[in-house]
DNA sequence: CGTTTGATTGACCCCACTCAAACGTGGTGG
DNA sequence: CCACCACGTTTGAGTGGGGTCAATCAAACG
């Protein structure tokens, strides 16, 4: 255990107001005042290394938390043991939604790398909900991202071929890193391989084999875990083509 | 037209404190001063023939909806044209959470038979909202169901056989139908084969020789669309095997 | 009745999985 | 510094689960 990390993670905080997620994040179409009063239920957490658990699938949900920088996967397990990844989650995402529905998470969440997050205990949005109405509005929005995010990911579970899949991974990471100011078609994948596969529902051989015909057709380049996108149009066009 | 259909539906409306259904619908858990201040809230609507559509994807998102009677399912379009079901929704359960997001719904919502639903308007129980605390809680409650819900199906789409899928859909469909006070293992589906498959990621031919290989194991009874579970035990058996 | 729509059954085949082995790459300790 | 190991990734070969195509059948409907 370092001696720094037990240090007040309070006194780091930073206010929402001048977070640069904000756009992102929670705050997102807030009103400047409001977000003064949120900035008092928002507790920084200790940083998460690469495997630790934020949370466990039926453990208490006291909080959601949003990514500050880093970012997690979420998972389910299934009654034989096996698990699916049912997110990636990159820096001013929310995470633990799933525990609105009785205080219990549902699934569990993992740090693919160095990560930290902000905490935003229930119990005091609660509060803050009853003296900012538009707070209630936006938790109601934000779920609503979520739900539509799972029925888009749902469809490419159900209907995608393995190539659609990957191609369509590619893309929405490629969107997200673009929200964030950072290269949309330059960027490292913070997951392995084998977690590529379970989320998109393939053997990590195929994914290897998606990836090395992409490079061989010169759609990206690959380096590890390097990604560089050559012909966007060209992922755009294999989403959009389907049972041809 | 039929002119009964014109009638005023407000007339027929039913208060919520006297539903059968209150308790796997909306007021599930509320007190009871509090019912019915929601029954100002809640719109009977003209009943849905089967094929009719409730909302479509895109289209404004004024309302969530409490289904009465009947069933209904929604469903996401993808890019290139075809479409993925992502829930059937019996008596009792609610749909157009999605339209949280930005007030467009991301799906569309299809009566499966006759049925009939209660409209709920966001702006009147936005209202609610700021007199009944509690309100902000239940629909938290009800999205986090919905997030949980999905989960499960990513689960099902990613990781299961399609011996396995059409377990968990009977075994799913058999508890919701307990929870109504029907019978658990002699059921009516109200979809088509081809709205099974398309829900569960398989062909219209593969979910007719699954039914078949389950009624030649003496698992269950399959007379077109009526289904009577043998033995609930070999269903679960068989989600709860995998890979074995 | 013929027509239409939905369900079943059979024959065939292909996509993606499985199994197996080789190949970096990074970390560790001698 | 190099040998070694562990782990993630890649590549190849073979196979099987489930898709596709096509024909048949059954029920509902006008």
């Amino acid at each position: 255990m370092n001696e720094a990390a037990s240090l007040n993670f309070d006194t780091l905080k930073l206010s929402c107001g001048q977070c640069n997620l904000r756009e992102l994040c929670f705050p997102y179409g807030m009103p400047e005042e409001d977000l003064h009063r949120l900035d008092a239920v928002v507790e920084l957490r200790r940083p998460l290394r690469k495997g630790d658990y934020l949370y466990r699938e039926s453990g208490p949900a006291k909080s959601i938390f949003a990514v500050r920088s880093g970012s997690l996967k979420t998972m389910v397990e299934s009654p034989n043991g096996d698990e699916q990844i049912v997110g990636f989650h990159l820096a001013g995402e929310l995470v633990g939604l799933d525990g609105f529905r009785d205080d219990k998470h549902t699934c569990a969440c993992i740090a693919l790398e160095t990560s930290s997050v902000c905490e935003l205990p229930v119990s005091r949005l609660e509060q803050l909900c009853e003296q900012v109405p538009a707070l209630q509005k936006q938790i109601r929005r934000i779920m609503g991202k979520e739900i539509t995010t799972d029925h888009a990911m749902l469809l490419m579970l159900g209907k995608m071929s393995a190539e659609e899949k990957l191609a369509s991974f590619l893309l929405s990471l490629s969107r997200r890193m673009e929200e964030r100011r950072w290269k949309a078609d330059d960027f490292v994948l913070s997951m392995p391989r084998q977690d590529i596969a379970n989320y998109l529902g393939l053997a990590v051989e195929t994914v290897s084999r998606l990836f090395a015909n992409y490079q061989e057709e010169g759609i990206i380049d690959v380096d590890r875990r390097r990604i560089h996108i050559r012909q966007m149009q060209r992922l755009e066009q294999i989403v959009g083509e389907c049972k041809s």
